[in-house]
DNA sequence: CTGATGACTGATA
DNA sequence: CTATCAGCCATCA
């Protein structure tokens, strides 16, 4: 599969997410039959020009923001979640966790 | 080809 | 809880 495929399924992963939830890199990757690409996602997201993509739903793994602190990347995802009723405390979303609670809700129970 | 880099992840202490 | 370390994947010098 070439980058173009694959990229064009990360970005239908990610508009899967539904608002007011949020999904992890992997999680992404995987749901896009990309496992282990998370870094992949990640450069996506970084080269992402499309403002229809949801990419402040997109948390690392530990359900913390990927960006660094105080960047400007960091305070837009921040107050965008916010802004879909997702409780971000320190960086990090309410919930211990990013993606499981996904699976269930979003992509279904059976898969 | 080799090594460095990055919006990553999981294991271990 | 945080800190390190070792994988991992794609891209680039």
């Amino acid at each position: 599969m070439d980058s173009e495929t694959a990229a064009k399924r990360i970005r239908a992963a990610i508009r899967a997410i539904p608002k007011g939830e949020v999904a992890g890199y992997g999680e992404v990757a995987r749901r896009a039959g990309l496992p282990g690409r998370a870094r992949l996602v990640a450069r996506l997201l970084s080269e992402n020009d499309d403002a229809k993509l949801p990419w402040h739903r997109v948390l690392r793994s530990d359900g913390r923001i990927a960006l660094p602190e105080g960047s400007a990347g960091y305070r837009e995802q921040c107050q965008r979640l916010r802004a879909e009723g997702v409780a971000v405390v320190n960086g990090r979303v309410r919930g211990q966790r990013a993606a499981p609670t996904l699976d269930s809700q979003i992509w279904g129970p059976t898969d």
